[in-house]
DNA sequence: GTCTATACTAGGATAGAC
DNA sequence: GTCTATCCTAGTATAGAC
């Protein structure tokens, strides 16, 4: 793999990157995601993405704009396609397939949220999140757009935490994961299963 | 401020050490946080905090489970205390206390589930999840505990990201603030725009 | 557009004095 | 029990060749 990279455009390459970094920021956190890992993952060397993006802080950014944006795309498919089903379990069902399709994408949001204090990252997350709840009020009520914030973000620490992947069948685990996931839960099982991620 | 720590019991400056330490690592996430900050936070120097915790990882593990602790501590004492309220209303209210005395206690832990993958700190994280699912459990439906775990989710998540202290005062924000903490929404503002915590 | 080499800094951990 | 001094690694970023 040390060969050199295939020399292709600007622009597909910084798409590789964000994508690459998504998931690495995700799994990693912020502090804990270095350039190099990154770099790695997208299969170039690590000053390079430091070229492409400036600063990592700035990719991270880059990352949290994107990830939002994907959120956001995958609500309005929900309520623009009207199948038979309920606008809750439309909603609902996209964000659970979207967890499936591409974790990353949800927990480098999540990892944005919880660097809120800091004077860069901050308001970009929180942009991010308000977006995603201010389109789903075109849509909710505020109580129901709440409560589907907050199983949004019940969802996250389920996956990120590992409790899902991590087969340590004590207790309850298996209960509250049904009860989260309802007659999602099989599909989010297979789904996250498989890919390792990035190893610590 | 520099001059010479007083000489203190072990037992007590571990305490002293894990309070500051929780305090900066809900503030900045496990790999931000450095053991200086700790030390400074606790007004003694920085090789001092590795040696009475051995390691950064065995400090931040143990922060985690005192963590944990006090969680479960207040849901007891709130169930305990039958005032005229439903259960419901006191282990949410003892909830959002919590958040108000110490935001340190919840963040941190918050910052232990998106280290999931972790392979010390990961277990240790779910752990202290689930065993404040099973104590919830105890006095709720599985929906219910569920729902109550959601909202505690999305309550770090407003509190972390910053969504209640740096007033950009945007759209929906307050709507969703409102919403999330009802009655406790004056509470909660109240204690937490006063402390500045940990700045980057 | 992409790499290799490298400068520079931060931060965890150790040694050893008091 | 607590500090100062310091080692050493990891990691961001820059310079400059191809």
């Amino acid at each position: 793999m040390p060969v050199k990279s295939e020399r292709i455009p600007a622009t597909e390459r910084r798409e590789q990157i964000l994508e690459a970094a998504t998931r690495v920021f995700g799994d990693l956190g912020y502090a804990g995601a270095t350039t190099d890992r990154v770099a790695k993952a997208a299969g170039i060397s690590q000053p390079y993405v430091v070229r492409v993006f400036g600063t990592k802080e700035q990719l991270f950014v880059e990352v949290l704009q994107r990830t939002s944006d994907r959120i956001l795309a995958a609500f309005d498919a929900a309520i623009a396609n009207d199948d038979g089903r309920s606008l809750q379990a439309r909603v609902g069902s996209s964000y659970v397939e979207l967890v499936e399709t591409d974790r990353g994408i949800l927990l480098a949001l999540m990892q944005g949220f919880i660097l809120g204090h800091d004077p860069v990252i901050g308001p970009v997350a929180r942009a991010g999140f308000m977006r995603c709840y201010d389109r789903l009020r075109t849509v909710f009520e505020p109580a129901e757009a709440m409560q589907f914030m907050a199983q949004g973000m019940l969802i996250n620490t389920l996956i990120s935490s590992g409790m899902i992947t991590e087969v340590q069948k004590e207790r309850n685990v298996d209960e509250l994961l049904a009860c989260t996931f309802g007659d999602k839960l099989g599909l989010v099982l297979e789904g996250l299963t498989r890919e390792p991620a990035t190893r610590a």
